[in-house]
DNA sequence: ATCTAAACGAGACGGTACGTCGCGTCTTTCC
DNA sequence: GGAAAGACGCGACGTACCGTCTCGTTTAGAT
């Protein structure tokens, strides 16, 4: 998919008056990204984006509802590459070798802006749906190629369900972006691979006698984490 | 005695002048978390804090840096429970239980608040680092007790890093939590542990003869049984 | 027309943007007059004004740099009414003329804020030059033509700085309207503008020998009035 | 004419170990006058001049209504000079004396000080009037005594009202004072006293026949100064 | 060759929250 | 028991960013 959308129909051809500006449009675009090579999206302002792009506020206000989607058309726009989905035979390798590039990216300047809409989706949930859309899904299904291929060759387990599966391996990554606790590098992301493709169950344990199961839940405390 | 609290040192006894208000302090936390099971934290505002404290907004400032710190002193000072430590004699269930309770929290009204902090994190690293200290840490210590008796029981696989283990497991949930994507209910729960537990590697997979590939998984010790 | 306003060069016609709310201005300078009819200039904040005057407190601070410069504007602008200058024939008769309208308008509630105009004044030295500029040396002005007509007319003597005259016959009203010493009614403006013209010296006075001193003092109560 | 300083406890000889409170008293004067020779008064902060004091805010409002009292108090204890009262033989020369020594002390950093409480008696009647009561009138009554010669003398009209004489004196150079309109040095006091003593009107002018008077007060406009 | 609708730049605007400051009061401990 | 230390409620300050709203200016299809 191209970086940039028209999510105006592309069809219609003539409309009365002055066109969009698509210089104004990729300035914009282009200055958003710049600026949040350096700054939080909280703190990169409308204004701060209008005059780097050399236009007006109220051409922005007339294209984007607010300042986070544009962020998210210009995070979109900008990131280029493609997802990588490697095809190396196992499944277990291609998600690590994913992860790796993935946790290189998160945590580059303009990677950390992953968290930022994350963030940002916390007191804008039509903000959230939005990047769930547009971006995260999008990831999903193609990693889920991967997943699949797993399935298929049978390297994984075809009991669990694929959305499980991603997140048990992205989950530990991104949770420790936000958090920042732990650290992200290679190795780490080999061993989370590692790990949640070997399980954390010791292959020679012996379940012992399962006893009755007492109500758990109705003495369940309100625990955190 | 608490998790929290008393940052000030409660052992020096007498001070000069004017203690600090008790009352203050509390109404100030109190309010705060009562205004934020109905707002979110980025809408609450000092001002209707300190309205509904009773309280001047000086002294707000003159105590916390800013609301975000309030919010997490008024949600760590609130929530007094201990952390739910399930010890059931298995580290599966004890996890099982554990990341049901916490999800079910973390759903609720006040348990979106984790979710909020780590939003405010984004843009503020310093809270972010104290919201590890203060809260984050705190829980996973207490995790760690029963991921320490699985490995101990020879549950757990020993080769797998403590961390990496508490990731794996509340990773996919607090992913879910903040992007939104995929449900959050008890048997979502048991399946992510049972997954992890598991782990994703279909155990009678036999790995195809390897090419020219790095001895990654040759130095990996796999004992199918 | 008034003796102010537009300050921006009027002839200049079209400007880029969205041009300056006239009502804006209108209602900002209108609500500060109504405001200051009731409360002292200290007393009235730039929230009041701008909740009165619909507006935002951001659009008063972006055209004036504190209350007391809008204050003054609102003054200048709401006083549209050109400066009396009598011309009854002689200048000891105008100057009393204008001496009691100016008494009477200064003991009203808007007059008094001559008085809150050099108080604010005399801690910030910017306003003061403005408002002897804007002010003061218009009224000035306008009095030195009673004062010149004096002055050819043979009333008056040449010899004397017309500033001095000014001070002469308005400084006593206006010590007395700021320090509340002293009455300020149409009898004691003429007895002032009656005393300075004949001035204090009598005029058969010969300087005698010098003598003992009676006790006049007893007849001569210590009326500080 | 040294009007100040040394409020060092130059008289406090007694040491009978009295409370404090002297002590803190005259430090708070002390401090007071120190940071006005630097501060307006709307500038210098009771907290400044606590803890310039050495002493708490407390004691401040223990015994002071507010600021602008502590500030009086201070420039009354402070301006231990006796008012000059020169007796020359001739009411004149000594209020031409009296004129210019005042001109130089109002125009000295301390001496703007009597500026200052005129303004803050603007919105605070009661300071206003206290004011009065411990400083101005007792100028006045020394300086009544002159005006007393001068008229036992038979140098001054008895016509004349004592305060009429005083404001006539005083007036036009407080005036200049407060607007900052005017130059406040020797000579001009010699005009100022000279223009008042010789009065404005030229001895050899006659006035010609009156007409009748018509209603100026009818179509009096609102005039300003 | 106009006419006219749309998009644009510039930038003023209402609104809302911010974090700070000073006042004068109140509370606690120390001397 | 009076004073220091200093926290407090109050209320105003001036700033910042939001997203909206005119303006006058361009652009380009429609007439």
């Amino acid at each position: 998919m191209g970086q940039l959308q028209d999510l105006e129909y592309a069809d219609e051809p003539k409309k009365r008056g002055r066109h969009r500006s698509l210089e104004a449009k990729t300035a914009i675009l282009k200055a958003t990204l710049q600026l949040l090579e350096r700054e939080s999206l909280r703190k990169v302002t409308a204004e701060a984006i209008a005059r780097r792009a050399g236009v007006s506020k109220a051409t922005i206000y007339k294209w984007w509802p607010n300042k986070s989607m544009v962020a998210l058309d210009a995070y979109l726009a900008g990131t280029t590459e493609r997802v990588a989905v490697p095809d190396t035979g196992s499944a277990e390798e291609d998600f690590t070798e994913q992860l790796k590039s993935l946790t290189a990216f998160y945590t580059s300047t303009l990677g950390r802006l992953f968290c930022q809409f994350i963030a940002e989706g916390q007191s804008d949930p039509a903000f959230l749906a939005s990047f769930r859309e547009r971006f995260l899904y999008a990831r999903r299904d193609a990693a889920k190629i991967m997943w699949r291929r797993g399935v298929e060759r049978g390297e994984i387990r075809s009991t669990i369900d694929g959305d499980v599966v991603l997140d048990m391996i992205y989950g530990p990554i991104i949770f420790r972006l936000l958090a920042g606790h732990g650290s992200l590098n290679d190795s780490e992301s080999e061993a989370i691979v590692e790990a949640v493709f070997g399980g954390l169950r010791r292959s020679d344990y012996q379940k012992p006698a399962k006893k009755k199961k007492t109500g758990h839940s109705a003495k369940r405390p309100k625990a955190h984490l």
